[in-house]
DNA sequence: ATCCTTATAGTCATAAAGAATATATAGGCC
DNA sequence: GGCCTATATATTCTTTATGACTATAAGGAT
């Protein structure tokens, strides 16, 4: 068959009426001694961000030519994270569309010297750090109040749902923590109108809203939307090696690997688990930086890439 | 702190020269007697798509007029897929964004009457569906094709890179074969111009491309990508389930998983694995249409749709 | 030397996954 | 009815992965 220019689509309302403006919104994360941040405008409360335009050569290289430009900092890897249509801005006359972005690179000496814009995520979201156990402060004034939110319904089929969510999100009611439920949790929270994006340019008498700080138009939920991305891939693929400098110690791997999932790992079969994967090599070389004994610098192999399996299979698929 | 109408974005490079159009596409996939089937325009050789328009509430409810429209089935469940700026049209005026989709559903009798538009998603790609075994006749074909092409690489270190590629997409040289790199194999196979869309518009005397169906402009990658994301996401949720009729037997269950993924699934392991996770409750009712002993027939648990722990960690995460 | 720190190397019990086998109950056919 | 075949359902066994824990090694500080 030979495919020439056929008309795409059934039906094209023409004109110039249905035209949007495209954004490319940017997180982009890197670790700065255990503690993982995020690169942020501080004067807009804003995460990095610009319109697409003609001259791009693509939506990445748009992306990455914003950021350089409000930042000074290269983007190293890059992934699409959402699209959306601002909501906000319905029944404008244009509409605006924002393609997310989540990059990971290395703070670097360079860019120290605008250190100050980069952010703690767990500045945005503090009941999200549990490396410590659960964040007792935030979650107990959390808890009560999603409590009220939920049986503030008018029926009981929507109160006991409000219930079920809060407590599968937040790990209520002997429930497990999971560090993944990110977005839902904070989805949540502007549902039960307990984060500032959610009252705002309401009433300046709504409740206050609870501790974390807020962004821009929706650039936290975006940020939220990264953050369980993140942690969920770190499952699967090597991408936390993106955020390491070119040696390590397998202790410095695991702060990062704790510091992005929130949560503390086993030592020992965390070693186990890397040094299995054969994910890394060991160069020879050791550094007595870390306090005690003096531990393994270890490098990641590139060559392996590509090669694993993405994931441990979940269903009892048959060998060939 | 309030935030009031802070300026989003340092720069805008104003004026209407940026306009973009967006475009939603959707791959819509449904069994068809253990056949995955995707749902196609076939005047256009394409999937439905139209452009995003000022009056959609937004980028889902604009995709589903469009496919109803175009179509006439209603969608369930969707979920975004990826976003590109359209290479094709690089230099262009006016640039175009795709937006595209997956959509889960069942093809219901009332849909059944424009049935052909629904195509076997294997027609697309036959070197995917290894139920039988590897697909022999295409990959026979491919093999040598990819090697040649392997080889026709000016640096060796590229004429490496290439052979491991294609051995790890494909599984050749004692791999085993992954059928979640469906998006690679499709990508590979265009990059060494093995597809009719890699050959598009330059010279008649190309090599004849590999057996598949091809379809306009992007689409078959497109479907490419949805075919990755579903056998992907079927591990860790339960979203076979969106295309399962209410009433079902545990081996129709296997059936619908088996075609989506392109290989088998032991019997037993299977039962045991849906057992034990509860998604699904006995009715009491039997069915004697499968042939030899009666089956139970079973029914989705709607109740713990997002209980699930979303998949098994691959992270030694302590516990609480 | 002693004690602190961190690094590294194991052990052990349990749970899950892969593979294979055995039994049960229907219909069709002689 | 007896037998065959097809599918459904139950069970066993082995291997591997995971979680939790213990032990030893090698530096620095006092």
């Amino acid at each position: 068959m030979d495919h020439q220019e056929k008309p795409t689509r059934q039906r094209r309302s023409g004109g110039k009426g249905n035209n949007v403006k495209a954004d490319l919104i940017a997180v982009v994360v890197a670790m700065n001694n255990s503690v993982p941040c995020v690169l942020t405008i501080p004067q807009a409360n804003a995460l990095p961000s610009g319109p697409f335009e003609l001259a791009h050569r693509s939506l990445q290289s748009g992306l990455r030519g914003w950021v350089e430009q409000q930042t000074g900092h290269p983007l190293g890897y890059i992934e699409q994270l959402y699209t959306f249509a601002d909501r906000d801005r319905i029944g404008a006359e244009e509409r605006v569309i924002s393609i997310s972005y989540l990059a990971l690179t290395q703070i670097d000496d360079a860019g120290a010297a605008a250190k100050r814009s980069w952010a703690s995520w767990y500045d945005y979201f503090p009941w999200e750090d549990h490396r410590s156990g659960a964040p007792a402060a935030v979650l107990e004034d959390l808890r009560p109040r999603l409590r009220e939110w939920a049986d503030s319904a008018d029926e009981k089929a929507m109160r006991l749902d409000r219930r079920r969510r809060t407590a599968v999100a937040f790990g209520f009611d002997d429930r497990s923590w999971n560090e993944e439920f990110a977005l839902q949790r904070y989805e949540l929270l502007y549902e039960a109108a307990l984060v500032e994006e959610a009252v705002r340019g309401g009433p300046s008498a709504a409740p206050t809203p609870v501790a974390g700080k807020s962004m821009i138009a929706d650039h936290r939920r975006i940020l939220a939307t990264a953050i369980a991305r993140l942690r969920s891939k770190i499952k699967y693929r090597p991408v936390v090696f993106e955020l390491m400098p070119p040696l390590f110690t397998l202790l410095q791997l695991q702060r990062t690997v704790e510091a992005l999932s929130g949560r503390l790992i086993n030592k020992p079969n965390f070693r186990r688990l890397i040094e299995q994967q054969e994910l890394v090599e060991k160069t020879g070389e050791t550094t007595a930086e870390t306090g005690g004994r003096p531990a393994q610098l270890y490098r990641f192999r590139h060559d392996i890439l590509d090669e694993r399996p993405v994931a441990g299979t979940k269903l009892p698929l048959m060998r060939a």
